[in-house]
DNA sequence: TAAAAATTTTAGACTAGTCTAAATTTATTA
DNA sequence: TAATAAATTTAGACTAGTCTAAAATTTTTA
């Protein structure tokens, strides 16, 4: 089935703001695709009538077999594509995002093959996020949000929950990268923000409304 | 000047109608594009309100120079993607139009930079077409029709005239590929095909509608 | 050079995707 | 649980790009 841009990107932000047992609600689509509510209706009832979610009116919306297959495929070019450009193309891991949000659309699963295969087949994205392989399934790493973790623990970057410009070059300016080991040395009670020890040599503190968008391994 | 994708497809085809010395017919466009006259009509007056072309009532169309420097930066963009994909992705050379059809439109000045340095700064494409650079001069061979050389002269094939995967598997089936020398044997005179000897040791038959695809650089 | 043919443009309509404003449904709370 | 607030949908309109059919212009030809 050939599917538009925008067809697309919806089934990737529901696939994105999905969790087990919930639906994905008008306005949670609506805020990250910067749209209105009133359109989001009108391509859930498209998406709908194309098989690709089960929608019901009022309800919320959630996304078929074929849905979220549709949606890994796109997913998996998203991060294949970012690999590509930090690997072979020398960019920094915060400035891939756009271009990837653009080649993630490219038509052509033979590009896809011979893409995987010429990066080497990899597991993981440069900001940590794991990569669907062809048949749509992702490797399941056990993350935990860095604002979770207790005063004494140790854990990796793995990854990133915001994948905004903005974000992506904060973290970069803090020395903050997928990969490096992070020590809790602190919790402060007041406002949960946290002192940690990066790399175990550099001291520094990031407010909880950061440390909620960095998700991590516990060693 | 952010451009829709449908713009850049009408300025690159365009410029490759345009010859010296002449404008270009709406017919023309709207015979390589796919579309009817009246939607090249809307276009064209799209097109010259952002002062892309110059444009003339019943008369035709020509790019201005800031339309032309646009439609190479695709030329560019479609010819690095061509080089990508034969070079490192192992596609090959008739296969790769329509994915670079697509690649072509992604927006990123330094992507398109980073790609030209990762690929070595290549001046043809896989069918042997100049590649602009970045300020859009193109590489001025003297190239010649296949169908136009005289019995008894030698040429190096460089490019086609058709990026058609059906006339490119053709040529590959034939075993004709940019690079390889010709020897022109006999010109018939009845239909105007040829006789041709490729690296001196095939001998082949073509006919007059081939060889006029075919540009070559005489010795 | 006037009539016929070909080309090009205009007029009006259609689809995809979006919007605002109003109406409807669901959730909250007093 | 009835009133209010929040979320969602509907109705109608707008833009980009396309189309068909008719009108206008240019080119060809007899």
């Amino acid at each position: 089935m050939r599917l538009s841009f925008t067809e697309e990107n919806y089934l990737k932000h529901i696939l994105r703001l999905s969790k087990p047992g919930h639906v994905v609600t008008t306005n949670a689509i609506a805020g990250c695709l910067q749209t209105k509510a009133s359109s989001v209706t009108d391509m859930l009832d498209k998406l709908a009538l194309k098989k690709l979610v089960a929608y019901e009116k009022y309800k919320g919306v959630s996304l078929t077999p074929l849905g979220k297959k549709t949606a890994l495929a796109i997913v998996r070019k998203h991060r294949l594509w970012e690999v590509f450009l930090v690997e072979k193309l020398g960019f920094t891991w915060d400035k891939v995002h756009d271009i990837a949000e653009q080649l993630e659309h490219i038509q052509s699963d033979e590009l896809v093959d011979k893409l995987d295969i010429f990066l080497g087949r990899p597991k993981f994205d440069p900001h940590g996020e794991p990569i669907p392989d062809a048949s749509g399934k992702v490797k399941n790493q056990k993350l935990k949000l860095l604002s979770e973790c207790l005063a004494g623990s140790t854990c990796i970057i793995s990854e990133v929950n915001d994948d905004s410009a903005a974000f992506l070059r904060h973290l970069d300016k803090t020395g903050l990268k997928p990969g490096h080991e992070i020590k809790v040395t602190e919790v402060i009670d007041y406002d949960k923000s946290l002192n940690i020890l990066v790399n175990s040599k550099k001291n520094i503190f990031i407010s909880n409304a950061i440390a909620k968008n960095i998700l991590v391994t516990v060693k």
